[in-house]
DNA sequence: ATCTATACACACCTTGAGGTAACTGACGTG
DNA sequence: CACGTCAGTTACCTCAAGGTGTGTATAGAT
């Protein structure tokens, strides 16, 4: 049903899950939204305040990673406070799709992942 | 640009979130991958055996889960030693039709996924 | 001299997912 | 009566993500 899981190579699978896996971590996809809702870079602190509970730490660690991913662009102006704007790439802004259209189906669907909806065959063949 | 977001309730981005976040572990997805390209129903310890790596708290933990999300079906039947099988629902199959096609498109911009190929632009502005 | 703002770094702690190994219950078999 | 089968369960451990709280460099403003 789905040939092309393989005739993909293991380190191609390999990848992909270690991008999902980032990807579907606790922030990623709230900052990556935000950047792009924004339409325009945005600092370090704007972004503090905008992805509602996430603190200062984790905040950097995620947006390295989204940095070596080449999901976001951290651009330093070298001023004194120092001041950092960070953007989505055109990558960036593209899995961000991919994902909405993903997340667009679940919410639509929501009313069916409960498992009472699903019909149940217990032991009736049994 | 992505209007629906806001269209959104409250209530049903955060039950997408987690249904996301549940999806994207370490193994769920597998679990309905080897579901799906069986094309019939499974006992518990073929899955155990397809599933490498998967211990049998963790399947067992993970199937309860998939069956609550309304993704899987558990089948018991009351022999001894006991039989138990497990398929997917339809919901279960399209969910993970969604997931693959997000996977291929992953896929094949794999290349991409890397900071280098991104374009710098360090405070060359500044 | 003190205070403030900015974008972190560092040390520490909590929490939960996941791993490992042993045990269970019911029954048919030798 | 011991043994193996199946689908778990239970207790215990580990490890890393994430949370919390503080420290730091710099220079302009007061």
């Amino acid at each position: 049903m789905f040939d092309f899981c393989n005739s993909m190579t293991d380190e191609q699978d390999g990848r992909a899950r270690e991008l999902i896996e980032r990807a579907a971590a606790k922030w990623p996809l709230r900052i990556l939204h935000v950047l792009s809702d924004a339409g325009a870079p945005l600092r370090f602190s704007r972004l503090l305040e905008r992805v509602e509970g996430i603190s200062q730490k984790v905040l950097t660690q995620t947006l390295r990673t989204l940095e070596r991913d080449g999901l976001v662009i951290r651009t330093l102006y070298p001023q004194v406070p120092p001041r950092v704007e960070y953007e989505l790439t055109p990558l960036g802004r593209d899995l961000l799709m991919q994902v909405v259209s993903l997340w667009r189906w679940i919410v639509e669907h929501l009313d069916d992942f409960d498992a009472r909806k699903a019909v149940k065959l217990t032991a009736a063949r049994a």
